[in-house]
DNA sequence: GATGAATGAGGATTCATTCAT
DNA sequence: TATGAATGAATCCTCATTCAT
């Protein structure tokens, strides 16, 4: 029935796996048909134009992302419990769909001059916000040292969580949150 | 004479710039050439192709870095001191070269189906495993917790890293390095 | 029940004018949807075709144009008084429908190659015609030169003719009939 | 040898042809280089586009109409033989490129809305300014009448005029102009 | 060393048209 | 009657690349 929506989301699906794997210009329309068995004109009956497909999906992911967030924010343990949620919601999510770490990696480039779309700066300035949140909470509730700037707490778990996942060698490890936590949270010194 | 060489590196400067701007698949040879006031056949002279152009380019910063890494790794200094010097040498690096970050992060595209060419996982490789003998030493020194996994402090100290260095939103200030250093070492725990 | 044939009037409507204004083959079926507000299966149930709407456009406005000479030439005064009258009346159709003329000259063109749909050459042998008899009742009732060759004199009134309605710079004038068929009867000469 | 430029007077040509067959929108690019045995980058290395072309072909001829006005207004004998010069100049350019006067017809069309390129009344505005002047000396020296409106008497000559280039079912006789500029002159009464 | 001119292949997008509903 | 969804073929244009000079 709903066959119709199934072709839009078939679209998507692939879209995000080239977009991953080639990049935006390096992935052509035809590419994204061929691999979803449509038409160009169906793609274009969904989509306005390449460009237009490609930052539904990156808001789409944005989106989930954000929500990972604010759902970690929200539970009712101290701050490493969160941070360790957090990491195991992202790991779970990253399981699923593990394209979307890469899209989001290149996410930062403008296909046109002009009108920056989804830069990445802004990407992580919406995470910051909400992570900077969470460890604003972690120093009022005396858990976290005060005398570090909250963006040098944002940079430092934040760079680690990504490259976490973007390096895919081994599959995570499901004690790896526990350990991230750990480490950033007491340091590597002896 | 040196006229000819300039040409050469003129064309690596603007590429590179443009590389990292839209990436490799949305950069056009008529764009690079355009932007560095030469002709096509000019720049088929001086490199085989586009891809061959982007790769040199690719290793010629991966090199640097690697260098850089090396160096810091060479410094007869503690391992605090260590990890200070090479964020310092990098910070600087960047300050000097804003856009290889940003190609750098794009690099792990393959351009063609089949032959990766500069891969980001080996890209890391080859700083990881660098890393990975900074880190064995600061064990063996006493200096570091040993039942941490060497793999997860490259993943956190690298990461910090490469993500400060992706976000120029301010300007990195010189004070910067020794927290960086000073919040892995200790941890952001109270 | 009137509602399905104001549709297909709509659509001749907004037709007319695309067509004239940027020719049949930069006018695009999406276009005319859109501008007359149904769907493309719709105008499709309505009309064959492009080209036979736009055929019947052309014929429907030929005919109009006939229609007008055989009532000019019908009237019951002398040749001055008839010329007038025909321009007066396709003065005022010009008036009500101003796309037409751009529409007719631009309909000698083939849009394929082998049928000739609408030609100016065979629209205009239909006015000639028409005219030609005019002016040869002129010249049996002696109001006409005689050795002037009928088709120079058709053609020198259609000229002036066709060019006046092409041209609506200003509004059409209500004395200007007169002096059109007055300049083409007595001449330019002191 | 100048081949280069015989490459783009070739695609001119056929490309006036074919504007002038079909019309701008119905005429593709592949028609184009097909017929003039270049390929599709070909006409693009010379061509900014396909409307810049057609523009380029348009202007060119329309300075050759008004180069030929300026010719005959210059002549040094009086009003009816400056205008039997000029009609039988224009229908020597004609006998020459006979594609030109169609083509002239269909370039009211704007391409592309917004900006009216080449508008046919803009077309007719210079030639009737030039052609003023002539009527206007020619009132001066009191050859023409002079109650008449020097903008009717150009309407009527200059529409004469094209529709007897449009119309070329029979090759234009020798002794057409002075029939012509007869008729302007001394009208058809009796 | 360097270039004007050319190309085969492919880019994104839209065309006129139709089917199942 | 009317439409949402789909299509093969074509659109204009640009790609990376090369050759003769």
């Amino acid at each position: 029935m709903p066959q119709s929506t199934d072709i839009r989301e078939r679209i998507l699906r692939v879209a995000t796996r080239l977009f991953a794997t080639h990049g935006y210009g390096s992935t052509s329309v035809r590419q994204i048909v061929e691999a979803a068995g449509v038409t160009k004109p169906t793609l274009y009956y969904w989509f306005k134009n390449k460009e237009t497909l490609f930052e539904e999906i990156v808001q789409h992911h944005v989106d989930r992302v954000e929500q990972l967030l604010e759902e970690a924010l929200a539970a009712d343990t101290d701050t490493a419990g969160r941070l360790t949620g957090l990491v195991e919601a992202m790991f779970a999510g990253v399981r699923d769909e593990p394209d979307v770490v890469r899209l989001l990696m290149t996410a930062h480039h403008r296909p046109e001059e002009g009108q920056p779309t989804v830069d990445l700066l802004w990407l992580h300035m919406a995470k910051i916000e909400i992570l900077e949140r969470l460890f604003a909470e972690g120093i009022a509730r005396g858990e976290l040292r005060s005398h570090l700037s909250p963006n040098t707490l944002v940079m430092a778990f934040l760079g680690t969580f990504n490259l976490h996942m973007a390096s895919r060698c081994r599959e995570l490890a499901p004690t790896e949150p526990h350990h991230i936590v750990d480490l950033f949270l007491h340091g590597a010194g002896a």
